[in-house]
DNA sequence: GTGTCTGCAAAACATTTGCAAATGC
DNA sequence: GCATTTGCAAATGTTTTGCAGACAC
């Protein structure tokens, strides 16, 4: 079953299968390391390592920030999480399948929305074509103006 | 010969230039902040504040990290500087009108390239259709996957 | 039983803040 | 002369590291 960038499936995993998956790749299925993915789970939308940290979400215990931090990365590298960056600061971390959002934000007055898929196609097209990366616009933000302070620019500038 | 969107061009202009623009806004002209100018001036590219602070580029004086941030942030509200990300971590600052090229950046082995500005011409045009945002992917790096890097997550994976 | 993982404490960074002294205008 | 700006020192916030004991398998 393919979760990968081009479909529009949505494969949403349930927990245990990706337990199952920790499991398979060798690695011990801990309380904390439960915890984590358990609240990545649950959670509306990415979360910060604080959140994860304080189990938010009803995790039934707490789980150090370190712990976190090395959890995130291996499961990171395991690729059954990603994290993002919505604005300026630190990341917020989901699980793999659900880092699927593009974001606008605007620089100004840091109004952030989310943008229809389609209107990045034409240029992850074109740069797969003239260099054959593959571009995700999910990990950043696209940066820019939103249209009131893109006005107010325009307006406001002395000359 | 057109530099962007639209905005008021400001066209690489030479450093006594810029001094003029801070004293027209009534800032005073120090010599830290004459340093941090002329350093971002003679830069080949965007530079972090750490050596922004050491005086590369061969400022006469070395300039307090304390400084060199207030500095940044007062000249980044004047419109005179910007800073990017060239990955992850901390960003580098460089005069806005330099602020102009963006990035393609490996999520797996790191690897970084500029991008042909024209590939990305279609979505701003999109999103400005659609949105009203004028996009400027200058701020932080496409990231995705390398050709290369891409090929092997294809044939690596289990399944 | 053994090697992985955890929590705690301390270190490493990046950035911000408070303030008295220095200085541009 | 006076408000702005500086350097220094300390605080803040995030992430990393070291390590002895706990725990999954």
């Amino acid at each position: 079953m393919p979760l990968a960038h081009s479909g529009p499936i949505l494969a949403a995993p349930d927990l245990d299968s990706v337990v199952r998956a920790v499991r398979a790749r060798g690695l011990r299925v801990t309380a904390a390391r439960r915890a984590v993915i358990e609240t990545l789970f649950v959670a509306a939308g990415p979360v910060s390592v604080e959140e994860i940290a304080s189990g938010l979400g009803g995790a039934r215990s707490t789980v150090d920030d370190a712990s976190v931090y090395g959890n995130l990365e291996t499961l990171e590298e395991l690729g059954l999480v990603r994290h993002v960056h919505l604005g300026h600061g630190p990341g917020k971390w989901t699980l793999a399948d659900r880092a699927r959002r593009e974001y606008l934000h605007c620089e100004r007055c840091g109004a952030s929305r989310a943008v229809e898929p389609s209107l990045l196609a034409p240029s992850r097209e074109a740069i797969r074509a003239a260099t054959g990366y593959e571009a995700r616009f999910t990990h950043f933000p696209i940066v820019g103006l939103c249209p009131q302070c893109a006005r107010e620019g325009r307006e406001g500038e002395p000359g």
